[in-house]
DNA sequence: CTAAATTTTTAGGCTAATCTAAAATTATAT
DNA sequence: ATATAATTTTAGATTAGCCTAAAAATTTAG
C-alpha cells in the first residue's frame, strides 16, 4: 500500500521521537514536533493504524509497526543520501541542505535511489554526522557522546549534531567546527554548565544551549 | 504567489496543448490530457484565473498569461534538466526518465535547479531532443520536421521524439535509432504511407503511426 | 483519595481537488 | 433555420488534511 507525503511525514516524526524516548509516543508529542493540533494528530493516527504502520491505542500512545519502521527509515535515507549529494555534487553547504531533502526524500523511485547511493559511492554518514540506513533499513550507531557531558582535559572529535537547523550550523560555521573537528575540554564553569573548548589553538567558551547540541567522540 | 503541485501541472498542460494548437485551449482538450473530468478542469481554471496565470472566457477556452507562460516553462525547464541529469550521471535509458521527472519537477529549490544546470554543463536539450528553456524562459527552436513528412531519397538525422512513451522509445531502442542516428529514406509507399528506411545499412518498414512520431532534420 | 490540571479524543467545520449528473451554451447538419 | 450533437459549466457529493471548541480520560497535587 503507498503512502502519502504527509503520512510519511508522521511516520518520521513517530520514529524520531521514539528514537528520544523509547517509550509508546504521544499524540501532544507528535502535534508538536509536526506543528499540527493535536485532534488533527489523532486523526492522522487513525489513519495510519488502519494502514497497519502504527499499533494505537487510545489515549496510551503509538508504536511504529515493523511495516511503519521500514517505511519512516526509507524516508530517513532518502532523506541523507540526498544531503549527501547536495553537499557533495551540487555546492550546497551543510546549513543549506535539509530543507530541499525534505521534498527530496518523498519522490518515489527505488532505481533513483540506489543509483544516487552507488553514484555518491555509498556514503555512510549524512553531512550532520547522522548515519545513513542501508537499503535493509539496518543503521549503524557510532559511540558518540554529547558534548556537554564530555570530560575536562580530554580530546575529542567532533562527530555530528543534534540540531541541524541553519541557525546552529551557521554558528559552528563562523567558529570552525565541522564534523572532524578537534575539541579539547579545557575547562567547565559549574555555575552555567558552560565549556572552555580549544579548536586549533583558538579558546572558545560554550554555553550548555551549544554544547548540548554537539556529539563527540573520544579521539 | 506559489503554485501547487496540481496547478503546475494544468499550467504545464495548457502550455503543451497550446504549443500544438496555436489558438485557445479548451477545457476538453485540458481534461483528456490531465485524465481528468471537464467539470473538474473548469473548477480549475476558474482558480488559475483568480491567480492571473490565465485568462479565462466561460466556454471560450483558456490562454496563457506572461506569468502564467513563464511558470509552465520553468517547469518544464526542470523537467528536461533531472531528465539529462538522470541519463547522463545516473545510469538511466531514456524511456526510463519521465515519471521520475515528473515528480522532480515539482521540487521547489532554485539554487538546486541552478546547481544542476551547472552540474549538467548547461545542456540545451533533453534526452527526447527537446530543447531546455534557459532561466529566463527561453526555449532555442530547432527546424525540425516531422519523419513522415520527409523526402524520398534524402538522409536525415534523428533530432527528437513526439511521443516519449517508455513504449514507443523501446521500439526505436530495438532497431537502434536514438537522438544524432543516421536515417535515409528509401521508399514511400502510398497506400498506407509507411516508409522503408534505412539505418546503418539495414532496412526497416516503418508504419506512419511509427513516422508521425519522430523529428528529423536534414543533413 | 479526591480535585484540579493536563492530555487526548470527539464533534463539527473548512479548503483543495476530485467526481457524477444535469443544465446551459455552442457547433453541426440537414 | 432549426433540431441534434457536442462541449462546457453548474450543482451537489466525496476524500484528505487540517482547524476550533467541547467532552472524556488520564495524570498529578494536595
Ligand atoms: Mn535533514
Ligand atoms: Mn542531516
Ligand atoms: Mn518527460
Ligand atoms: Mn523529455
Amino acid at each position: 500500500m503507498s503512502t502519502t507525503l504527509t503520512e510519511e511525514n508522521y511516520l518520521k516524526a513517530i520514529y524520531h521521537i521514539s528514537q528520544q524516548s523509547k517509550s509508546e509516543v504521544s499524540t501532544n508529542a507528535i502535534a508538536e514536533r509536526i506543528d499540527a493540533k493535536a485532534s488533527s494528530v489523532t486523526d492522522m493516527l487513525k489513519k495510519l493504524a488502519d494502514k497497519s504502520l502504527i499499533t494505537y491505542v487510545k489515549y496510551k500512545g503509538v508504536t511504529l509497526t515493523e511495516t511503519g519502521r521500514l517505511t519512516a527509515v526509507d524516508i530517513i535515507r532518502k532523506h541523507r543520501l540526498w544531503e549527501v549529494f547536495l553537499v557533495e555534487k551540487l555546492n550546497f553547504s551543510w546549513d543549506e541542505v535539509h530543507d530541499v531533502a525534505e521534498q527530496l526524500e518523498h519522490i518515489k523511485s527505488p532505481k533513483l535511489i540506489a543509483e544516487i547511493d552507488a553514484f555518491l559511492g555509498f556514503p555512510t554518514q549524512d553531512p550532520h554526522g547522522d548515519p545513513i540506513p542501508d537499503k535493509f533499513g539496518n543503521i549503524q550507531q557510532t559511540n558518540k557522546i554529547i558534548l556537554s557531558k564530555a570530560d575536562v582535559g580530554q580530546v575529542y572529535t567532533c562527530v555530528g549534531v543534534l540540531d541541524s537547523s541553519s541557525e546552529f550550523l551557521k554558528y559552528l560555521d563562523k567558529h570552525q567546527i565541522g564534523i572532524g573537528t578537534e575539541l579539547k575540554v579545557v575547562d567547565k564553569e559549574e555555575f552555567d554548565q558552560s565549556l572552555t573548548i580549544e579548536i586549533a589553538s583558538n579558546s572558545l567558551v560554550m554555553s550548555k544551549a551549544i554544547t548540548t547540541n554537539i556529539y563527540v567522540k573520544k579521539i
